[in-house]
RNA sequence: GGAGCCGUAGUUCAGUUCGGUUAGAACGCUGGCCUGUCAAGCCAGAGGUCGCGGGUUCAAGUCCCGUCGGCUCCGCCA
C-alpha cells in the first residue's frame, strides 16, 4: 500500500478533484503518477512505503463500490455468521489470506518431498459405492440407476489398496473427504487428507515418512527444526498417562494409578470399582487447595461429562488428606496416596474410580483444562510443538457392551503379530498395527497396515459378526482383488487442514478453508445446501417426505 | 438427538436483573467546513421488523412458550 497525492495546483482541473472526491471504500481504481520522496516531515515510519508517495497525473474508476458491510480492517470483531455471508471481503485481510498461501506451500511442499520419493499422485472417484457403517455417507442419486446412489468417498481407503494390488507400490493424493457427520470446530463435513499409501512396508518406514515430511514442512514453512525420531507411545500409556489417546505433551499433570493403594480400604465407592475390574486414578492440581467450591463443582461436572458419575476430592495437608473423601479414609492409606501421587500439602487430589476407559477419560478432560490455563501464562511451552505416535490400539471396541465388537479403526487393519493366536478367542486384547500422528492434542492423522491374507481377513469378519455373503456383498470388489497376488502394504492420512490450522495458530479449522461451512454443515454465502426443482427431484425418481419427523 | 452462550441502526455494543415517556453510544454512511494527511479534525443529518411467530399484561427489546440462525461442547465422527 502507498500513499497517492492529488494536488488541485498539480493540474488535472476540477473534474479530477470531484472524481477524487467520489472515492470510496474498496473502489477499484488506477493511477498514473510520478514517484516522489515524501517532504521529511511527513515520513511515516510505521508503515513499508512510508518514505514515499505517489504524486498523481491520471485517475481512473475501474470500478466503484457499494458500501461494504465491514471493510478488511474490522472484519477481525465482526460476528462469524456476518463474515461468513461476506466471505469474499473477509479474505481480503492479509491475516487471513495468508493462511491459505500457507495452506499452499504445505502443499506444495508436500507434493515435491513425496515426488522426491518416487510417489504417485494418482485421483481417485469422487462417486463411489455407499458403505452402511463408519460415518455416514453423503448420498448422490442416480438418474441412470433409479432407485440407486453413489456416495462420496469418505476417504480413498479401498482405492488405495486395490492400487497396491496393482503395483502402484507408493501412491499419494491430496484427497478431498466428505462425511455427513456434525461439525466440531476442527471437524468440516468436507476436508483434504494427505493420503498415502505404501507396499512392502512396516509401521517404522511410514514413521520415518511421515517424520520426513513433517520436519521439511517445519523446516521451510516455520523455519523450526523439529527432534526425530518423534516419541512413541502406546495407546494404553497414553490413555493411563494422559487420560486420552492424542495427549497434548506441551504440558504435565499425568494421571496416577491409586488402586492398589487403595484396596481394602474401606471406601464403598473405591472398593466396588475395584471390585468391577476397574480402578481409582487420580490427578494432582497444584495449589488447588484453595479452589472454591464453585470452581471444584465445575471440575465435577466437567469429568461427568465423560461418563464419570463424580469427581472424589480431598486438599493435601501436612498430615496426609483432609476435606472431601479423606474421612472415609485411614491415615496411613491417605498418606500412601499423596506419596503416590508426588502432591505436596496445599494441592488437590481428585480422584475418578470406575473403568479404566471411563476414569482416565474424565481425568483427562480435568488435566486437558487445567493445562490450557497452564498454556495461558507459560508462552513458550504454548508455542512449543510436540508430535508424538500413539500405536498399539486396540483393533475391536465392544459396541456399547452388548458384547459384540466393532472395528475401532477399520477392518483392514493388521492386529499385531503376537496378538493374532488370540484373535477370535479373546478379540478384546488384540492390538492392531495401527497408528496416529498426534500434535499438541490434536490428532493430525491415522494409518495403518493393513491385512493381506484371506485367512486373517475372514477371521477378522467372524468376530465382527459379518457372514461371508454379508462381506461377499459390500466388499466383494476388495476380497477378489486381495486373491491376485496382494502385497504386504500399509499407509497413512493426515488432516492437512488440522495441520495448517495448528500452524498457523488458528482455533478452527473454518480459517484454513477458503469457503468453509457453518456448524450446521451450511455455506451462508451461496446459500447451499438449497431444495431443488420438482422437475429434478421426478428425473431421480424421488419423492419428499418432509413432514414425517421419524426416521 | 442433547447441553450451554449469543441474536438490538450498515458494524461493534449498552439497555433485559426489577416490564413504564420519544430505544442510546462509538465507528461507518450522507452533507458542509477545514486540512500535507496517514485511526485526520470540527459542525449538521439520515439510519431500528430489538432474529421470527405466538402468549401474558393497561403496557413487552425486557416476562413465558415455540421457532430460525451463529458459535462451543457431549453423542456422532478417523
Amino acid at each position: 500500500m502507498t500513499q497517492a497525492v492529488l494536488r488541485p495546483e498539480d493540474g488535472g482541473g476540477p473534474a479530477r478533484t470531484e472524481l477524487a472526491r467520489s472515492l470510496g471504500s474498496e473502489f477499484v481504481i488506477a493511477i498514473e503518477g510520478t514517484v516522489a520522496a515524501r517532504p521529511p516531515e511527513m515520513i511515516n515510519s510505521k508503515i513499508g512505503t512510508g518514505e514515499v508517495e505517489v504524486i498523481v497525473d491520471g485517475l481512473r474508476i475501474l470500478n466503484d463500490a457499494r458500501t461494504p458491510p465491514f471493510t478488511p480492517d474490522e472484519a477481525a470483531h465482526c460476528s462469524e455468521d456476518l463474515r461468513l455471508e461476506y466471505r469474499y471481503l473477509d479474505l481480503r485481510r492479509p491475516d487471513l489470506i495468508s493462511v491459505l498461501a500457507l495452506r499452499h506451500r504445505v502443499a506444495a511442499t508436500t507434493r515435491r518431498v513425496l515426488e522426491g520419493q518416487s510417489f504417485l499422485e494418482i485421483e481417485t472417484p469422487m462417486l463411489v459405492r455407499p458403505t452402511p457403517e463408519g460415518a455416514r455417507d453423503y448420498l448422490v442419486p442416480s438418474r441412470v440407476h433409479p432407485g440407486s446412489f453413489y456416495a462420496l468417498p469418505q476417504s480413498p481407503q479401498l482405492y488405495k489398496q486395490i492400487l497396491m494390488v496393482s503395483g502402484v507400490d507408493r501412491y499419494y493424493q491430496l484427497a478431498r473427504c466428505l462425511r455427513d457427520e456434525d461439525l466440531r470446530a476442527d471437524r468440516q463435513p468436507e476436508h483434504t487428507q494427505i493420503d498415502l499409501e505404501m507396499s512392502f512396508v512396516g509401521e517404522e518406514d511410514i514413521h520415518r515418512l511421515i517424520e520426513g515430511l513433517m520436519t521439511e514442512i517445519w523446516r521451510t514453512q516455520l523455519q523450526v527444526t523439529l527432534e526425530l525420531p518423534f516419541p512413541r507411545m502406546t495407546y494404553r500409556e497414553a490413555m493411563a498417562r494422559f487420560g486420552s489417546d492424542k495427549p497434548d505433551l506441551r504440558f504435565g499433570f499425568e494421571l496416577v494409578d491409586l488402586s492398589e493403594i487403595v484396596r481394602g480400604c474401606g471406601f464403598a465407592i473405591f472398593e466396588q470399582a475395584i471390585e468391577a475390574g476397574g480402578g481409582v486414578r487420580g490427578l494432582v492440581i497444584p495449589g488447588g487447595g484453595s479452589l472454591s467450591r464453585k470452581a471444584q463443582d465445575e471440575l465435577e461436572a466437567l469429568a461427568q461429562r465423560y461418563g464419570a458419575r463424580g469427581l472424589a476430592r480431598a486438599k493435601v495437608a501436612d498430615g496426609g488428606l483432609e476435606g472431601g473423601v479423606a474421612k472415609f479414609l485411614p491415615g496411613g492409606i491417605q498418606t500412601a496416596m499423596r506419596d503416590r501421587a508426588g502432591a505436596r500439602p496445599g494441592d488437590l487430589l481428585v480422584m475418578v474410580a470406575d473403568r479404566f476407559g471411563v476414569a482416565c477419560r474424565a481425568l483427562g478432560a480435568v488435566r486437558s483444562r487445567l493445562g490450557q490455563q497452564w498454556l495461558d501464562t507459560n508462552p513458550e511451552a504454548a508455542t512449543s510443538w510436540r508430535f508424538l505416535w500413539v500405536n498399539e490400539f486396540p483393533v475391536f471396541e465392544e459396541d456399547g457392551g452388548s458384547g459384540r465388537f466393532v472395528p475401532a479403526h477399520h477392518m483392514f487393519t493388521m492386529p499385531m503379530d503376537e496378538d493374532l493366536p488370540h484373535l477370535e478367542s479373546d478379540p478384546a486384547r488384540v492390538r492392531g498395527k495401527l497408528y496416529d500422528l498426534v500434535l499438541n492434542g490434536f490428532e493430525l492423522g491415522s494409518g495403518s497396515i493393513r491385512i493381506h491374507r484371506r485367512d486373517i481377513q475372514e477371521a477378522v469378519m467372524r468376530v465382527i459378526g459379518m457372514s461371508a455373503a454379508e462381506a461377499e456383498e459390500r466388499f466383494g470388489f476388495l476380497l477378489k482383488a486381495f486373491q491376485y497376488g496382494a502385497p504386504p502394504h500399509g499407509g497413512i492420512a493426515l488432516g492437512l487442514d488440522r495441520i495448517i490450522m495448528l500452524m498457523a495458530g488458528r482455533s478452527s479449522l473454518r480459517d484454513t478453508i477458503a469457503f468453509p461451512k457453518t456448524t450446521s454443515a451450511a455455506s451462508l454465502m451461496d446459500g447451499c445446501p438449497a431444495p431443488v426443482e420438482a422437475q429434478e427431484l421426478a428425473e431421480l425418481r424421488i419423492r419428499l417426505d418432509l413432514h414425517n419427523k421419524g426416521a
